[in-house]
DNA sequence: TCCGGATAGTCCGAGATTGGGACTAGATTA
DNA sequence: TAATCTAGTCCCAATCTCGGACTATCCGGA
């Protein structure tokens, strides 16, 4: 493995190194957001997510997802509300509290990637995103739902 | 976040995908592992890794990395060996057996990657490659011990 | 050489997490 | 209208995780 790693693995090492970083951030700025709930709450869409598509997102079960929404709910960075279309479903939407907290992991990971444009040059840094970018749309299975709202 | 996700979750989609890829066709080989289970294992140094290097690679406590040790050990895929280095330490090494899933895994992986190389472009697929592996430098703290044996 | 402090790994136990099964309410199809 | 499907929730048992404490060993200094 050591020199020729995946390209998994090697996708995951700097995903982690970001992840930890916001944070790690995050946690100063007195927000303390366990990895699962962190990582629910990223893949909320702008206009808000249902339960069961946050939970094929996360990769994880209804029931899981569910009690994660709750501690965020509690912690008041989400709230339900009805989804309009549906009367069964409710969307998982960002309350104020959550979206300070959007902006304060803003400019964390902007300095990484600063971090790592410096490492990389500017044109290899584009062509990183760009290559990502374009994977999405093979590697993304909500990537199709999530522009609700 | 829709269109101009940040570039960590942009890294994890594709990981996640190839993750799940492999640790599905293992487990119609037979080989079913948990995604914690894989998660270190996938971290072991060729020649062995010590258990509280693993736990630094994976971000978890000793205690968790060795139980989870424990259960690799108990289906077979690795096993502990005394650290000729250091009588305190044991190296955590892979069995024939856990080889075995590792050369299992191979095809999927360059498939998954075909995959890839094939809708991003050889060249754009070198090239993320190529970032990947600069980027690890900067964002992999396990990197510099990762070449034992 | 001996000793104090640091380190590798393990055991224990409590609290958190996870998900299967079953349930209610509402949607959808015939 | 009835049969079926889907969204979310409740309950509960199994599992996971990690702080604290412990033993064995290593290392550096006197």
């Amino acid at each position: 493995m050591a020199d020729d790693l995946n390209l998994g693995l090697l996708l995951f090492i700097p995903y982690r190194h970001m992840e930890s970083a916001v944070l790690a951030a995050l946690r100063e700025h007195g927000h303390d957001l366990p990895l699962n709930q962190a990582r629910v709450f990223q893949r909320i869409a702008p206009g808000g997510s249902r339960l069961a598509d946050l939970a094929e997102a996360a990769q994880a079960s209804k029931q899981t997802v569910g009690s994660i929404v709750d501690q965020l709910e509690r912690s008041g960075y989400v709230r339900r509300v009805p989804d309009p279309d549906d009367a069964r479903a409710k969307l998982v939407t960002v309350t104020a509290k959550g979206q300070e907290m959007v902006e304060l992991s803003r400019p964390v990971v902007r300095a990484i990637e600063a971090t790592w444009t410096a490492h990389l040059g500017p044109l290899r840094a584009r062509q990183l995103r760009a290559a990502l970018t374009a994977l999405r749309e093979i590697t993304d299975p909500y990537a199709a739902r999530s522009g609700r709202g």
